[in-house]
DNA sequence: TAAATAAAAGATAAAATTGTCTTTTATAGA
DNA sequence: TCTATAAAAGACAATTTTATCTTTTATTTA
């Protein structure tokens, strides 16, 4: 459904928002082992998500990663997909036709159209204050 | 959502279909044609469709490729796509956790459990006598 | 100001997916 | 039986995705 640095990319900053209880930075390093991924690629998704302005970064000693407090309950899953794998999960035919739409459609257009937008409506309403608390309670994970 | 692969093995094989009014086969070429795909690659796809069943195929003068009549309301998009991804769309965890599960859930487990179970419904009613009909038709289209 | 730290940036590499080309095998028809 | 046809099979190539490694830049602190 989604790349796997999208999926990197989620479960990052979700752990990157359960750590900002103050305003205390995430290290790559502690990132890449909580959510058990490659940390070079890790790094590079990261970036991706400083410049779509969804986490912040400083670099230097006590540097890392971290997610506003403010931007907790604005933070949508869905806008960290759309930074990583661009806006195709919500908007691609299903059957890869290029010019598919109401006029032109594929043969399951008017199917797939309904499970692209309950996809498109779980991610746009899913904030990264609503999955942290799983993880902080212990009861949802991000690694195994 | 599908691999390349799948897209052209469900539309190959809807296209397949609409020509199966008696007996009659389709060659690669022609099927390569209407649905606008590379025709090595499509010959490739084509081979798994018939080891898995799901389309017949004979070689030499008048060969081709054909769907059973009778397969036609049996056959559904879900096992084509079976067929060529594996049932990971409907199995893999949202966010690549590889035990993801009820007891150790990812985030978006539950929320996301809903996604798939859309998607594997609407795959799973989705038979090939359905979709030609829209072909047929010339309501719903193949290619471009 | 110098040293240590950590992210950013860029180059490189491995793996998977997508796509092509050639040879082989099976079948129909002359 | 021989030839033409068309799919099957296998080898090969390009592209994209995933992953790694090295160098540079920014920041803190001694």
């Amino acid at each position: 459904m989604f790349s796997k640095s999208c999926e990197y990319g989620i479960r990052a900053t979700i752990f990157i928002a359960t750590q900002c209880y103050n305003e205390t930075k995430v290290g790559l390093k502690e990132i890449a082992q909580e959510i058990d991924s490659p940390m070079p690629f890790t790094a590079k998704i990261l970036q991706v998500l400083v410049k779509n302005d969804i986490i912040k970064s400083s670099k230097g000693v006590g540097g890392g990663f971290m997610v506003l407090k403010e931007d907790l309950a604005l933070i949508t899953l869905s806008k960290i997909v759309v930074a990583i794998d661009g806006d195709s999960v919500f908007l691609r035919c299903g059957l890869g036709l290029s010019n598919c739409s109401e006029d032109h459609p594929c043969p399951i257009h008017e199917k797939f159209k309904f499970v692209k937008q309950d996809l498109a409506f779980m991610l746009e309403n899913t904030t990264l204050e609503e999955v942290s608390i799983g993880i902080k309670k212990g009861i949802t994970f991000l690694k195994y």
